[in-house]
DNA sequence: TTTATATTTCTAAATATATAGAAATATTGA
DNA sequence: TCAATATTTCTATATATTTAGAAATATAAA
């Protein structure tokens, strides 16, 4: 019987963000570019609006895969490198 | 502006397949264990019905994660290691 | 041909997700 | 303090996904 543990939900949501087409594409931004902040990242994507953006960034975040940095008003990401190495290394190539 | 191209759209199917927790258990238990057919997969998880499986397959199949051997009856499946290993090694490890 | 078994397709229902507008919060600078 | 900007939270809606029962299809074996 295949076991259900932490190490297996963890992945689940690391492949959750990434299945979707605007994450991906902020995921592979931020590999390309690092420490780029919510609207920077809203500018090279098309028209997304704030809060959904807001929602995107939270799910990359809570999964692992990306850091953030406070600065200000502005908190810069960027994708945490030994995660993607884990467990998505094709957003390093 | 980010680029929504063919490889972007593959690797999204990829992600999205393997970011549920009954297709990415199918997967790593078709990483471990090469050519199980579908009541095989079934009798390994935790009550699945047939044809939620078959969707189920046929989404990671789709996507290009497993190929299949058809004999008679049956269908037999295995990870394409080409495919893990470029989308999600870790289902390698 | 009939039966048994494996898998898929059809269908419907429950649940989850993506989306964005509006309001709220936070921080900076005037 | 006030105004401007960045981001989040709240809320609702549209859409997608997961699930499985029932019926259909396919193959093999009796």
């Amino acid at each position: 019987m295949v076991e259900d543990n932490a190490d297996v939900r963890q992945a689940v949501k690391v492949y959750k963000a990434l299945g979707e087409p605007t994450r991906l594409k902020i995921a592979m931004l931020l590999t390309e570019e690092r420490n780029l902040c919510c609207s920077d990242i809203g500018s090279k994507l098309e028209s997304v609006a704030g809060s959904t953006l807001s929602h995107h960034l939270k799910q990359l975040t809570d999964c692992g895969l990306l850091n953030l940095r406070k600065d200000g008003t502005y908190i810069y990401y960027s994708v945490n490198r030994e995660m993607a190495q884990k467990y998505a290394p094709y957003l390093l190539e």
